[in-house]
DNA sequence: TTGCGTTATATTTGTAAAAACATAACGCAA
DNA sequence: TTGCGTTATGTTTTTACAAATATAACGCAA
């Protein structure tokens, strides 16, 4: 019979939810594949919903997350500005280090 | 414009959700109480929801948090076992820990 | 043996979230 | 000017979860 603790960690301003786990794995999928519709796919997700949370990232920050252009080329596509990442990647450091701390905690229930 | 790192924390065993916080927030009001009935109305919710969690809690605990009774002068009630108190203490101080370190780490994002 | 306040459980109803579906607009390129 | 692959939204349908309702059983006490 082993523990397991796990956790969720997500960034409010305002009330409003700006960053938690699911929009980062998101964001990070629109980094990698430049456009909304392919990161969605890429994540089981469909479009209206992806783009409805980054409508909600783009929302509640205080700088655009993410830089979108339609038609063109190619269609059009999406980018993740600078700010975006540097604020996913301090998302992602403490919440690392956040799970660091649980998985040191856990063996506690192992002694009771 | 303020940040808040907000947190879930809750623990599992053999992929059962053991502990988190509402039901904590329930046993504690059960202790209170002696009642799980008083206990649900006490929390604004369902005496069934109630009895549900409670069961689980006591389905994939290694012994019973929660002992109760059938009848006799007061109709029956129920009782938080010594083993089920030391086990919301462990999990409230874990949390509580967890709040802390993640309140001394949300001013990063002003410096963003 | 009737009533009371519980625990225990099944069934139905309601509601909010998710998914699915549909459509418009955009700008380049052939 | 038509087609393409996007972004941008509205609408409908489905699903999952919560709430509400109902009922049985239990054991003491009057």
């Amino acid at each position: 019979m082993t523990y397991k603790i796990k956790s969720r960690i997500w960034i409010e301003v305002d009330d409003n939810v700006l960053l938690g786990e699911g929009r980062v794995r998101l964001l990070k999928a629109i980094d990698e594949t430049g456009s909304l519709s392919k990161a969605a796919k890429s994540l089981n997700m469909s479009y209206k919903k992806a783009w409805t949370l980054i409508d909600a990232v783009n929302k509640s920050a205080k700088k655009p997350f993410i830089i979108t252009s339609i038609g063109g080329k190619n269609g059009g596509g999406a980018q993740l500005t600078p700010y975006g990442k540097t604020m996913i990647d301090a998302f992602e450091n403490i919440n690392k280090n956040c799970w660091d701390f649980l998985e040191n905690q856990k063996n506690i229930f192992d002694t009771i």
